[in-house]
Order: C-alpha cells, then sequence, then structure tokens
DNA sequence: AGAACCAGTGTTGTGCACATCACCACGGCA
DNA sequence: TGCCGTGGTGATGTGCACAACACTGGTTCT
C-alpha cells in the first residue's frame, strides 16, 4: 500500500516539473506561466502553484511582475560567465573535499550513462543530450559527501543549464560534435573512476566545463550563427 | 516624497526582520513561529508571512510540518562541519575571482567596523559581537566582483551564523577572548586592504575562519561547559 | 490494568473572492 | 495632429474561511 502524496511530495513534484520544462526549454525563456493555468493542468489552485513559482524566481529561473505576469527568464552568456567560473572551481572542489568512493550502483549507472552517450553520437538530438547531461551531472554529484556543496552546484547548473540547449537551437554549437566531445567526456571520467583516482574525475570534470563555455562563447561571438 | 512600499519590499522587509531575529537567537532553535501572531504582528495576513517563512525554509533556518506547526531549526557543531570545510574555499575564491578593489566609501566602512571591533574589547557582548560581524562579513563580500559567490556566500553565512552565539551563551567559548581576536582580525585585513593584496585578505579571512571553527569545536568537546 | 479508540483542539495547507497594480486602447481637448 | 487623461481588462498580491493533519486527553472495551 503505497501513502497518498503530501503536501510537500506534491509540492517537489510541481517544482521539479516546472524546472524541467524551463530547463529543457519546453517554455522558451519570455515565456509568460500562466498561475491559472498551470493550476488547472495539475488540479490544484493558484495558493499551492505559486509557491513552486516563488522558489522558481529564487532560483532565478523565472521572474514575477506584480499586475503584468510571471515570465521566464532569459539567460545571457556574458552574465553567465561568473556563473560557469564558480561553477569551474566548484566543479574542482567536489573532488578534494570529501570525496566519496562510488559503490557499485553507482559505477553501473555511470556505465549506463556511457551507453546512452554512445547511443547519442549515432542519433544525435538536443532534447536527450540535456536529459543525459542533466543526469550525469547529478550522478557524479554524488561522489562528494559534501551534502551543501552538492546543493549549491546544483543550484548553479539549473541556472546554466538552458544556455547550452539554447546555443543549439540558435545552431550556434554543433550538436553531433558536442555528443562526440560528451561521450569522450563520460569514458575519460569513468576510466578516473575505475582506478579510483576521484581527483583527477574532478578535473577532467573542470577542464570540459570550462572548455564548454569556450565554445559557447566562440559561438556567440563569431558571425556562424543561422538565424 | 517617497513611495509606498511595494509587496517586494515589504517582502525583503519581513525576510530580514525574521532572519536576523533567527540568527541573533531571539528565538532560540526549537522555538515555535505562530504565523497567526506573526502576522499580526507585522499587521499583514497569513498569507505573504507564509511565504517569507517559505523561504526561511529552503535556507534551512525554520521547518514546518503539517498540522504541528514552523520551528526554527537547531544547529549542531558536527552536522556544521560540511557548510564550514566549503565556507573556507569560498573565502579564499572570494579573493581569488573577480576581485573588486574597494573604493574610498567601503574603506571608510571598513575603518568604521574596526572602531566597532575596538569598542567591543572594551565592553563585549554577544548581541553587538554578532552584529558586527554580520556587518563585517558583508562588508567583506563586497570585495569580489562574482556575485553568484556573494549570494552563496551570505546564504551559508547565515546558516552558521548562529552555532557561535550558541556557543558564546552556553560559556563554550571566551567572549572576550574572541572580541580580542576579531579585533585583530579586521585590523589585519584592513592592513592588507591598505597597501592593495587582496589576495592575501581572503586568506587572513580563511585562516580566522578555520580557527574559529576549531575553538568552537575544541569548546564543545571537552568539559568546560558550564551550564 | 492495559490498550485501542475517539472526539477535541490547535496548527499548517488549500481554495476562492477580492484588492491592487500595470498595460492598452479609446476619446476629449488644445 | 499630438497629448494627456481615463476607463477597461487581465495579471499578480492579499485576506479570509475552510480542509487536512497531528497531538492530547479521556473513555471504553477486553
Amino acid at each position: 500500500m503505497t501513502h497518498p502524496p503530501s503536501a510537500r511530495d506534491r509540492f517537489e513534484r510541481l517544482h521539479t516539473v516546472l524546472r524541467d520544462r524551463i530547463c529543457l526549454l519546453d517554455y522558451a525563456p519570455g515565456t509568460r506561466l500562466s498561475e491559472e493555468a498551470l493550476a488547472a493542468e495539475f488540479g490544484v489552485s493558484r495558493t499551492p502553484l505559486r509557491r513552486v513559482l516563488g522558489r522558481l524566481e529564487t532560483e532565478g529561473l523565472v521572474q514575477s511582475v506584480h499586475g503584468v505576469g510571471t515570465f521566464v527568464t532569459d539567460v545571457e552568456i556574458g552574465e553567465l560567465a561568473q556563473t560557469y567560473q564558480l561553477r569551474l572551481e566548484l566543479a574542482e572542489l567536489a573532488g578534494r573535499l570529501s570525496p566519496q568512493p562510488p559503490d557499485a550502483a553507482l559505477m553501473a549507472e555511470f556505465r549506463t550513462l556511457s551507453d546512452r552517450a554512445r547511443a547519442l553520437t549515432d542519433a544525435p538530438d538536443p532534447r536527450t543530450f540535456t536529459q543525459l547531461n542533466m543526469d550525469f551531472f547529478l550522478a557524479r554529484l554524488r561522489l562528494t559527501g559534501n551534502e551543501p556543496l552538492r546543493e549549491i552546484a546544483e543550484r548553479l547548473y539549473v541556472r546554466t543549464a538552458r544556455i547550452w540547449m539554447k546555443s543549439v537551437f540558435a545552431s550556434r554549437v554543433d550538436l553531433r560534435e558536442e555528443s562526440e566531445i560528451f561521450r569522450r567526456e563520460i569514458e575519460d571520467i569513468l576510466a578516473a573512476l575505475a582506478i579510483g583516482d576521484f581527483h583527477a574525475a574532478s578535473l577532467i570534470q573542470r577542464a570540459h566545463l570550462s572548455m564548454s563555455f569556450e565554445r559557447l562563447k566562440a559561438g556567440g561571438r563569431d558571425g556562424t550563427a543561422h538565424p
């Protein structure tokens, strides 16, 4: 017998659903989110839904303006530079601060992720890529035992997740090339984990994150974008 | 002519007031916060007040339980070890990531803080100490231009602020000694800033934070505490 | 005697109606 | 024609009543 979902469960569920929709660009930046429509969709009233929107606002994913509406925030590569810089440092910290040896289940999950990455290179797809990227990020976070660090890293990740997918849709990055690079990244980290070198794994992660950001910046600067 | 306070202003104000009350131990850990009583005190209804409590909950300062109440969370030195470890690293990062040279106003503020610290050593008082500590922390944060880092550092600071005052009330740390150490810390950092060595300033900060945590741990472990 | 049950009371969570605010389109006026 | 004022419309913010829930004390059955 399963318990009926508590208020906290419903809140978490709504929060995750809306957060994923924003990160996956189901709601493009600038989209207005109707409280009433969302409340109707999830079968609740505006009150609990507004709590979720409030949390999304503190996370920087939406912004509410009295009398106008709540809108999905936009992300610019320029204003995310500081966030990326911080994410770089946190990625390395995750390897230094209370590293957590992966158990068998986690190693199996990494191998599954590796398989999914290989499948992705055969059939590149922006949405699948982003999903896989998020799952991989969460799995890698489990390698650190520092809970506050996990929490903060996830927060920052969510804040920057959209810029990549936005660049894909604007054809500012090459999806096939990115998929190939990502596949190699996973395999490299898997190799580091296999021999127990957690610090190396975090350094690889940091390096790839840095390069990914550089490619994003380069794609935004030159004129290769086709509208 | 001043504008009437907007909804966001009211929210920020309530949030700050309640947060400070919790950090200053006006509300001791375990205290139940009555939504109705607080709403009456601030002249609003429960609805906007609940938004503030919700944010305090995501910040880890209170915890709401359906049908029971919302309680001020307790803090234990043990479970804060990871948070302190992270704060150490962030303190150093603040000096490395986009350091911001202090303008004349900020330097003046630091000198004011130094004066306040000297006055504190003459008349030690837990509440004054904590207030000064918080003001100093916020001023020091303005030395980094990395906004996400500032936001996160402040979050973590708020989460750990209470453990110190709790130790003072339990006589596990010597207030006079702590005041003297804190005065020296401010003067050291002021000296580093005066010659433009921001990295040194962050290292001093990191060292003092580390030592402060060690003293807290030592005070909690041995049997010198008088109830 | 002990345990299970059951109202009673007080709390947080939810639904709903209304207040407040911002935008827009229309119209009066110089 | 251009501009200011003004009401209409639809959004978020607020107040209030009720639902859902947890705890407590007493009561009843075994």
